[in-house]
DNA sequence: CCGACACTAGACAGATCTGTCTGCTATCGT
DNA sequence: ACGATAGCAGACAGATCTGTCTAGTGTCGG
């Protein structure tokens, strides 16, 4: 309604409509050129216009989920109230994720196990770990963590590991597990309990990690 | 010395250890068989006549991982006294992989990533995660926690997600943090802080996991 | 009206991949 | 000595994949 073309989409963006559903569904590797461009309804030529080459497809794929997974996060993060409500609230989000039926795990992870080390792939995906890591470390922040970067790297390794694990065993029960801890290792953090130990994270020289 | 032939290793052996190098470090649908058969200096027909298919040399090479890894552990292990260190150990062998130079993950869940669902790759993968969900419920017990499948369940997460970090980010740091965390939850569960909030995990049903 | 532009349809080249087939060689048990 | 077995070398077929190119169509601003 309120937008640009009340008609169909242009063939750019049909064709990464198309690229994000096949590449995240079956592999970036898997899926060919021409699986993408009949699900679009697109010409070749078109593609290659466009995105130069499957390379830059693939990069344009994997640059719109992250850039979708960002808004996603932040914008469901606003309904909580509280710090501690919002870092536990990333971990509903992945439930939410997790519980879809399309869903199939980390979609930079699948397509890093599919491509060569040093490509677009790597770049993109440096990325977003990056900005994973550095929301987690402030919301460890505001949450009062007295070493956020610390509690951060715990909390990034459940996440990765439920999504892992949602993948694999093809349930998103991981998650509901991954939560409850995340809870438990912000309580410990904070010092609810003094002489619980606090499990040691080394701190990262990761304190200005670019939120892009 | 104390073996089998003291010539040279058969095709087959041959042909198993280079798709186990090359598939790992390049991924299985990456890796042509031209360049497995060469790696190995073995003719195409041989591989053909030993495994069938290229489904059915990566099935092989899988089930070696699979075969490898449980024998790993289960001897690295046996170093250990206390049940709590057997449990903590697995995230030391873990840890040991991951800062190997050619580690590249979770060799079952990269070949998952590769393949299209309900192949070959899922099965072995079903069983390796089996085994790994077990050992943990295994190690658990033995350590005298009172629900032993949730907190395999939280170790299981915590395994997968050092594996993915230690891949995605290039360092094993995850390992240290990762095992930490474990001995954290292992005395949580353990009720050595009683007004600590013990994690909630649901208790699949899983009880009774074949250990093949 | 018309020229720029975005797009479509599809042939085509060149590379690569899986899998088959033929012919040759070496080794080993009997 | 000899036949069976295992293996080597490489040509070949057929499919598939990326990427290019030609030619035609529709649309829209000036």
């Amino acid at each position: 309604m309120s937008g640009a073309s009340p008609r169909k989409p242009s063939a750019r963006d049909r064709l990464l409509a198309s690229a994000d559903e096949l590449f995240y569904a079956e592999g970036v590797h898997t899926v060919g050129i021409d699986r993408v461009i009949e699900h679009a309804g697109v010409a070749k030529a078109s593609l290659y216009s466009c995105f130069g080459s499957k390379d830059g497809l693939i990069r344009a794929y994997l640059e719109g989920r992250h850039q979708r997974r960002r808004e996603r996060i932040l914008a469901e993060l606003e309904r909580f109230r509280t710090p501690r409500d919002r870092l536990l609230g990333v971990f509903d989000v992945l439930a939410e994720q997790a519980a879809a039926p399309t869903f199939r795990g980390c979609a930079f992870y699948n397509a890093s196990a599919e491509s060569t080390p040093g490509g677009v792939v790597e770049e993109v995906s440096d990325a977003n770990r990056a900005w994973t890591r550095s929301l987690f470390t402030d919301l460890a922040r505001e949450a009062g963590a007295p070493d956020p970067a610390a509690l951060a790297a715990q909390l990034v390794i459940l996440y990765d590991g439920t999504s892992v694990g949602a993948r694999m065993d093809r349930t998103p029960a991981a998650a509901v597990t991954a939560r409850a801890v995340a809870a438990a290792l912000l309580d410990a953090a904070l010092g609810d309990h003094p002489d619980a130990p606090v499990p040691y994270a080394p701190t990262r020289g990761d304190g200005d990690v670019t939120m892009r």
